[in-house]
DNA sequence: ATGGTTGGTAGCCAA
């Protein structure tokens, strides 16, 4: 099976595009972040009429995740990351998919970005990235197949940018960010698209400005996290950069991983 | 090269 992540900046301003990416790649699973939308705002019904189910986490004007699955959404395990009850942001939510004999955890996260450093949006996205490893915890103690994905806003190593030199004062390059990052990952997790793509140049997104994407000036920041038992089923992982040379694109492409489904 | 562009919202804030 596969399950994609796209950071699609705003559903009412991407809407065509992301019908099109949905109907073009057919993914069960589609995990959108930056909706910026209310939760009743998202226009569920033109994704509904592709067979999509969708369990949708949004807030106004800023942040907001959605999840979308051909398969029944079996549970909506988590709205908002746990840990911090006076946190309203929408940033992440998670829900029981089924896969082969059983099911896949989706754990679908729109990371702060931080900017600028020495600020309290900088405390905020390392007090959320902790946050983060301590929920991860208490799910890889289930030992069942899970994935974490989405927009993490950390270029983890310098080959992760085309030009690291000028992301070194940037909240998404921090030494801070980058072991906040790593210690989730040492947790036992196993980054899909690294794994099938080892080397350079992989990207998932090119700042608008300064015409980045036609630069290749890219940053690899949107990730896919499989815990032990999702990591056995990777079979292949990729991007849709084709998304980004399209009329009114996102600044973000869509990643996704292949799941082996074993009956 | 301290600029540049986009989305949501209603003036600027977030990215």
């Amino acid at each position: 099976m596969r399950i994609a992540t796209w950071n699609i900046n705003g559903v009412k301003a991407r809407l065509d595009g992301a019908l099109t990416w949905l109907k073009e790649t057919s993914p069960d699973v589609a995990c959108f972040q930056e909706i910026k939308s209310l939760t009743e705002a998202f226009p569920k019904e033109p994704f509904e009429d592709l067979g999509y189910n969708l369990a949708v986490h949004g807030q106004k004007g800023f942040n907001g995740v959605a999840i979308l699955s051909k398969r029944p959404i079996d549970e909506v395990a988590v709205r908002g990351l746990p840990g911090d009850d006076g946190d309203a942001q929408a940033r992440y939510i998670e829900a029981l998919v089924p896969m082969g004999r059983g099911i896949v955890r989706v754990c679908n996260l729109y990371l702060p970005n931080g900017n600028p450093i020495g600020t309290e949006k900088f405390t905020y996205k390392l007090a959320w990235m902790k946050r983060l490893k301590a929920h991860i915890k208490s799910l890889l103690a289930l030992e069942e197949p899970f994935v974490v994905l989405g927009d993490f806003n950390v270029i983890p190593d310098p080959v992760d940018a085309k030009n690291p030199q000028a992301w070194v004062e940037d909240a998404l390059f921090q030494p801070e960010s980058r072991a906040a990052y790593r210690e989730i990952l040492n947790l036992g997790l196993t980054d899909a698209l690294r794994t099938c793509h080892p080397g350079s140049g992989i990207y998932t997104f090119w700042d608008y400005q300064a015409g980045a994407f036609q630069k290749d000036h890219g940053i690899r920041i949107d990730h896919i996290l499989a815990s032990p038992q999702a990591a056995d089923l990777i079979v292949n992982a990729g991007t849709d950069k084709f998304t980004r040379a399209w009329e009114k694109p996102s600044d973000h492409i869509p990643v996704w991983v292949e799941l082996e489904e074993r009956a």
